[in-house]
DNA sequence: ATATTAACAGTAATGATTACTATTATTGAC
DNA sequence: GTCAATAATAGTAATCATTACTGTTAATAT
């Protein structure tokens, strides 16, 4: 793999901005830095950085989301603000849990909760 | 809402066919029933559907699955041979012990497990 | 029986993502 | 430093699941 100015761009951004970041929002974002960058190119880089394990990914609303946190989490998305946060628990514990009650050998998974954010709790 | 020959079908063949059947497997099979019923017909009833709360949705690459067991439960995807198996455990418990380390109120959550199920475990 | 209108079939549009292609830029060897 | 080989790019076209639109059909209340 060889060095590019636009991925340096792209995997800076995505892990400066621990927001989850869609593939549009990083092509803003890098426009910034590198004008005349095109919204293949932010895919492309996106999906290989992916391969390479430097970032992770999800779906939410059709859309996929890019998170430079590649340690393993939850997302936590709130009904009101719709905010994307991180939420730390042990994954291990679940699946071990589940393995417990399942002939099926569980070995990962995705967690994404719903709820309301404690921002929004003093509010609602 | 009206009685329609065609929203009978559709619901009929997703409570019938617990495979998480995505819009299009679900048109294959209305076809036979129904010979030109339209995949926009497919889409906006299996919709309706879901909007009524008598048949549930989950994302899965890219492709939205149906699933007529509206029960709480997860899913579990084999690694090996894709099919999506029901998985049932106790949500409230494990959403009860994520709201002990989080400062949101988490209310629901969606579960994805993966691993080898108990077909493909043998061979693997 | 008939008027009202929800639901339909068929087709066009949308939006996120991927594929294609001629051009540009990185890199390793000289 | 120069240059050849080729990975990566910009720009654009294509794809694919899903949704929207429109004139027609059919369910249902009177």
């Amino acid at each position: 793999m060889r060095y590019s100015r636009q991925r340096a761009t792209i995997l800076q951004i995505v892990q400066l901005n621990p927001i989850h970041p869609t593939a549009d929002w990083v092509y803003e974002q890098a426009r910034k830095t590198v004008p005349n960058i095109s919204l293949g190119t932010v895919y492309r880089n996106l999906n290989q950085l992916v391969e390479t394990k430097a970032l992770k990914t999800f779906r939410y609303n059709n859309v996929i989301h890019y998170d430079g946190n590649i340690e393993n989490h939850s997302h936590f998305i709130c009904d009101n603000c719709n905010q994307i946060f991180d939420l730390y628990h042990s994954h291990e514990e679940v699946i071990s849990n589940l393995n417990k009650i399942s002939n099926h050998r569980i070995t990962g998974g995705q967690f994404q909760l719903t709820g309301i954010c404690e921002n929004c709790k003093v509010v609602n």
